[in-house]
DNA sequence: AGGGTATATACCCGATTGGATATATACAGG
DNA sequence: CCTGTATATATCCAATCGGGTATATACCCT
């Protein structure tokens, strides 16, 4: 599978979501993951195995414990891939701009808009 | 099914992103946009159909036809949760940058697939 | 070594997905 | 009305998904 497509596929699922979403306040172990969610554990890890096949988190280990940490790079290429639409069906060049700059350090004039 | 679900699921499917990137230059028929592709004209109908239920696409009618256009309106929406997570990550970098002075292992492919 | 805790793996199962083919529908033009 | 064209719908099928339970593994502590 493609890397775009894991990542989306990932990105797909709520659970997946939110579990991203708490690890933006760092690391945390299965059992910390798992506990805001009526769901069994096993189902947690295979969610963090989604994740971490589309190489959005990656894991440490603690002891029994194996923390998760958000990994941005997946999540940057999803994010550029969005960016490109975003400014064609916006017309903001903006964030295009900026996308550019970081990816390139380069600026990429166009002057042809919608 | 949630908006955000819908829009990273049709996504996630890189036929469907091709869709969406010949759509960049303005509206196409089913014929057209499944020209590309070595799949039957029903399997591009039913991709279509998931674009239309996430809102990523609107058809309308000229004769036989039913012409696809983009729709930004979802994209945006996925956009903005993505947003989210490049300022995380971008703040991270930065703190890095900080603690490390120079790091540079970053590299920046265009690998756009269609 | 044995017990407790954290996590992973192995199956099972029903629902969904992505492809196919065959057929139905909608419309244009003679 | 009939034909051709564009598209949608109806099945079918194998694979994947997302949940479950039961069990295995890894590690800490006494």
């Amino acid at each position: 599978m493609d890397q775009l497509d894991a990542t989306f596929a990932a990105l797909a699922d709520p659970t997946r979501r939110a579990i991203l979403a708490r690890l933006i306040q760092g690391e945390a172990s299965v059992m910390e993951l798992a506990e805001p969610f009526a769901m069994s554990q096993p189902s947690i890890s295979k969610h963090l195995k989604v994740l971490e096949n589309a190489g959005l988190i990656s894991r440490g280990r603690d002891a029994q414990r194996r923390p998760c940490r958000l990994e941005a790079k997946p999540l940057a290429e999803a994010n550029d891939w969005l960016e490109r639409y975003r400014k064609i069906w916006e017309g903001n060049f903006q964030r295009l701009d900026a996308l550019l700059g970081a990816m390139k350090a380069e600026k990429a004039p166009d002057s042809t808009d919608q």
